[in-house]
DNA sequence: TAAGTTTGTTACCAAAAGTAACAGTGACAA
DNA sequence: TTGTCACTGTTACTTTTGGTAACAAACTTA
């Protein structure tokens, strides 16, 4: 008659807020996500992403895509073309964060119509 | 014969990271999707939250409640206790992010599995 | 030779996050 | 009545992260 499972136990939520913390060290920042979604899409070079990510800085995206890349959520290719040519691509592992950003992008549709109004 | 719907368009693509970046912005920091996680389980006073989430600051907690208040996603309410307290409850809205917050935990619980082994 | 493309890096500055100590109010205990 | 505790923050300071602009190396095209 102790614990009759109250609500959301204690345990479940410090579990909960556990694994939120160990994603949001690995997509800190402001752009990871967006640079994950992109390349969810499809594979990408370097100046594609600088020019899709509005407002992303050529320093910040190339450190993120490093930090993505120890994560192994995408790999980074050289093409021996000329000139070089560098293609980043999501793996296996980091597809599986789809629906993350997939739900992330669908709030923020919802949000916009709310906030800004129709459209 | 000019648009036949190329896999995912380029507008599409284009749209869902505008909505990543409006999300992101409302969500940035390491903190906010834990506080309004822990939100979304029940309501919960000041220190309450700084002891359910492990390694935040004061100085930061407060800073981020301002926020995530500013943005109606939780409200703040003073109750005339001794000592005063303050409860802060996620808003009807703010509750919409229990999606997002559910599959970022979900993924980080796999993560979890998989980069630190069983359990 | 000059200018452009591609993938970055470097040096510098600004903004955000983190740390630790403190403050004001009241309760409670000696 | 004096000291200690709980509660909700704030202040001053340091560290980390983000942003800007210029540059670099290698090759192509005019």
């Amino acid at each position: 008659m102790m614990e009759i499972a109250e609500r959301p136990s204690k345990k479940e939520c410090a579990k909960t807020i556990m694994a939120i913390h160990d994603v949001m060290d690995i997509l800190s920042g402001k752009w990871k996500v967006s640079i994950i979604a992109c390349l969810c899409f499809q594979k990408r070079r370097y100046t594609d992403l600088l020019r899709e990510i509005n407002g992303i800085s050529g320093k910040v995206l190339s450190r993120e895509l490093k930090d993505l890349e120890v994560n192994q959520l995408i790999t980074r290719t050289v093409k021996d073309t000329q000139p070089i040519t560098v293609e980043y691509e999501i793996t296996e592992y980091g597809a599986t964060l789809k629906e993350v950003t997939n739900v992330i992008a669908d709030w923020g549709l919802e949000h916009r119509r709310r906030i800004i109004g129709g459209n």
